[in-house]
RNA sequence: GCCCAGAUAGCUCAGUUGGUAGAGCAGUGGACUGAAAAUCCACGUGUCGCUGGUUCGAUUCCGGCUCUGGGCA
């Protein structure tokens, strides 16, 4: 018998962090963020992270667990993700997981399984291989010899993606396409309930930009500060944060404080897209907008709690 | 009031030696299976400020007007 899970997920800004203690209250939930910058202590402020006040009591779980110096990446998402659940199942209450990135939500959801490789030494080779155009040239004629089928799907520039495929293949002697079209066949791990939570464009974008002035008047640039103190190497996983990366720039002298706050606004409203792109086609997520709603904070919960399949 | 420079896509601007125009950004759509708040792909018709003139033909040349910068009084 499957474990019961509820997913609430939608773009940036939407109301997710709410919505989720609400139906926890409800439901005896428990809260597991699925988001890849809210694991990190000290990057409060531009994570949108949600304070215990917010919290009103309810568990959260994948919150403040990492150091910003240290990695962060899908399988280890899944590891702990999977963890909590069974941990939260046996006190007998129900595991809520809440966040924007679909392409973890659907690691845990569909149960895709991810080889255990040591990847660093091999894949610093092919990186600095990329570092020129001939190089990055030579690692996608490679691919297209190793594994076409993968080679058809990635693009050429997308380099980020024909390293993976190229480590995959050399470190485990088959192509990552035969591995990926495996995964895409399994089925749904858990008996989850589904959301996604979404809203009209412009009024999205319109509390995007709200929400990014509200993080400087709480400090952003402070939180920052701290941050960059601590030398962190800007590649890091926590530094390419939306809010981080921007406030960076600015104090590395590369604009100034207006043009990095715009620039978080605009990445922000571009990463919103990107987060609706995964979720649109996905048939399993049940889409709400908040504009259904009269009062949206309130409502959605209530919604979302009538459409559970609670046995 | 006079002089100069502008006025072209939502924004910043290029360009047309006269045959009705194109970049970047924005915006939109898409991909994604160990960096995912990452990475990558695709999509560009707009009274070329208004109005006369020259011309087979004007956004392009000439005149007037309007507006916006800057300068001089």
């Amino acid at each position: 018998m499957k474990e019961k899970l509820v997913i609430i997920s939608g773009p940036t800004a939407v109301g997710k962090s709410d919505c989720a203690v609400k139906l926890a209250k409800k439901i005896n939930g428990e809260v597991i963020s699925a988001d890849s910058m809210q694991v990190y202590k000290g990057m409060d402020i531009g994570t949108a992270k949600v304070t215990v006040e917010e919290m009103d009591g309810v568990a959260h779980h994948l919150i403040d667990i990492l150091e910003p110096e240290q990695d962060f990446n899908v399988l280890l998402f899944k590891k702990m993700a999977d963890e909590a659940i069974k941990d939260i199942t046996s006190r007998g209450a129900i595991p809520i997981m809440t966040g924007g990135t679909g392409f973890y939500i659907q690691a845990v959801l569909h149960g895709t399984e991810f080889e255990e490789e040591e990847t660093s030494e091999l894949r610093k080779e092919l990186e600095e291989m990329a570092k020129t155009p001939e190089g990055k040239r030579t690692l996608y004629e490679e691919l297209i010899s190793v594994d076409p089928a993968s080679a058809a799907i990635i693009h050429e520039n997308n380099i980020k993606r024909v390293i993976r495929a190229l480590e995959f293949y050399k470190l485990n002697a088959y192509p990552i396409s035969e591995h990926n079209a495996k995964m895409k066949e399994k089925e749904a791990v858990y008996d989850a309930d589904c959301f996604f939570l979404t809203d009209e464009r412009a009024l999205l974008y319109e509390r995007i930009d709200k929400r990014v002035d509200i993080m400087m008047e709480k400090g952003l640039l402070e939180e920052v500060k701290r941050l960059k103190a601590r030398n962190i190497p800007s590649n890091a996983t926590s530094m390419q944060g939306i809010g981080y990366r921007e406030i960076l720039e600015y104090l590395d002298g590369k604009c100034t404080l207006d043009e990095a706050v715009y620039n978080i606004k605009l990445n922000s409203r571009h990463f919103a897209k990107r987060q609706m792109t995964w979720f649109r086609n996905k048939d399993e997520f049940i889409k709400v907008n908040r504009s259904d709603f009269k009062q949206p904070s309130e409502d959605i919960p209530d919604f979302i709690y009538k459409n559970l399949n609670l046995c």
